[in-house]
DNA sequence: GTCTATAATTCGATAGAC
DNA sequence: GTCTATCGAATTATAGAC
């Protein structure tokens, strides 16, 4: 259809404001106001299309994170750096979002924008891992160490803003990340990083 | 003196409720009255002696890190095991209190929380890292990194709750952690391949 | 020093006119 | 399909009695 009607072009207006809105304030500090100011309706059309402020968080946070791709054809020498590269992209590139921003300002007060960080991280990453080194025991902490140093990139980059964090361009900083996560992927786990 | 006042001690009843709500909730969903109602006491009570809800954070958040004790005896190639120890004792030791978990449940929607993050993070940790380096134009990054790891292994651990980095113990935490920490300490950052 | 009472907002959600 | 009007609940903050 060339034609969007009108309906239809008001629902992804509110859930872009929503977006917008919730990666910049958090769950708790957007309102069903701001977001119908931000699309330009009524509040009340909010409810009518998302049923309640939990409906339209839940239709906000509802997009795929398509990790998997990071890890096709690539040694697992260099999968480190192969991740790091597609995050950043994923988080600034032309294809950005604000996802990961949306979801690390809600996850603290919102127990379900945690618990679907905890899903996400669960499952796409360990699996991720277990591609790269089959079902090996240390694949669970393995996945929960490089959710810290990728979180905690995001963290300090787009929520804190940590001045020498977000000097570094994209291209510095993933290749800086990535010694770390090849690490945590394929290291040993108990000696200095690198070998 | 050995004798507390009555207003003493509702002073810092109402300042351990408040940091307890704030560690738990985060800025936003920690209301005076939900403070007033852990502390014991009246909502009133609390404007009157913190004047604002920002001036109780104010209150809540005035806290010393002590991070600068990590470093202290030290041979610079250990200061990785040294930080990490530290910081997990810290953060679950003893002598542990919720402060980064009040720190980062509030930093996402207050603005403040955010900034007093930065300051410690810009100051303390940037300070470690010329005492061990010098004057090095690394220094901003290598403390910048270690930002990134040690509050996204906080994040993981505490606020997200990830499985398998909640279930290590504090040992084995600290020594997952401890080589990373070197590597952006005083590793060569631009090496693919460490040492 | 502590509490009652309440003012002034602001929120999510509903009912219904057009 | 969009908006007006409003309800009921919750919030920060204030004024003042005891």
């Amino acid at each position: 259809m060339a034609f969007t009607q009108r309906s239809e072009r008001t629902r992804t207006a509110i859930l872009e404001a929503a977006r917008r809105l919730l990666a910049e304030r958090g769950y708790e500090a957007t309102t069903i106001r701001a977001v119908a100011a931000e699309a330009g309706i009524d509040p009340s059309m909010v409810m009518r299309y998302y049923g309640s402020k939990e409906g339209l968080f839940g239709a906000a946070v509802d997009v795929d994170l398509r990790l998997g791709q990071a890890a096709t054809d690539c040694p697992p020498e260099r999968l480190g750096e192969a991740l790091a590269r597609h995050l950043v992209a994923r988080w600034e590139g032309p294809l950005s979002d604000e996802f990961i921003r949306l979801l690390l300002r809600s996850a603290n007060t919102h127990a379900v924008a945690a618990a679907h960080i905890r899903t996400i991280f669960e499952s796409q990453v360990l699996q991720m891992v277990r591609d790269a080194l089959g079902d090996h025991p240390d694949a669970p902490r393995r996945a929960g160490m490089i959710s810290t140093q990728v979180l905690g990139t995001a963290l300090c980059r787009y929520i804190l803003q940590l001045s020498p964090v977000v000097a570094m361009d994209g291209e510095t900083l993933a290749a800086t990340m990535a010694p770390v996560l090849q690490h945590y992927l394929t290291g040993d786990l108990s000696a200095p990083v690198g070998r």
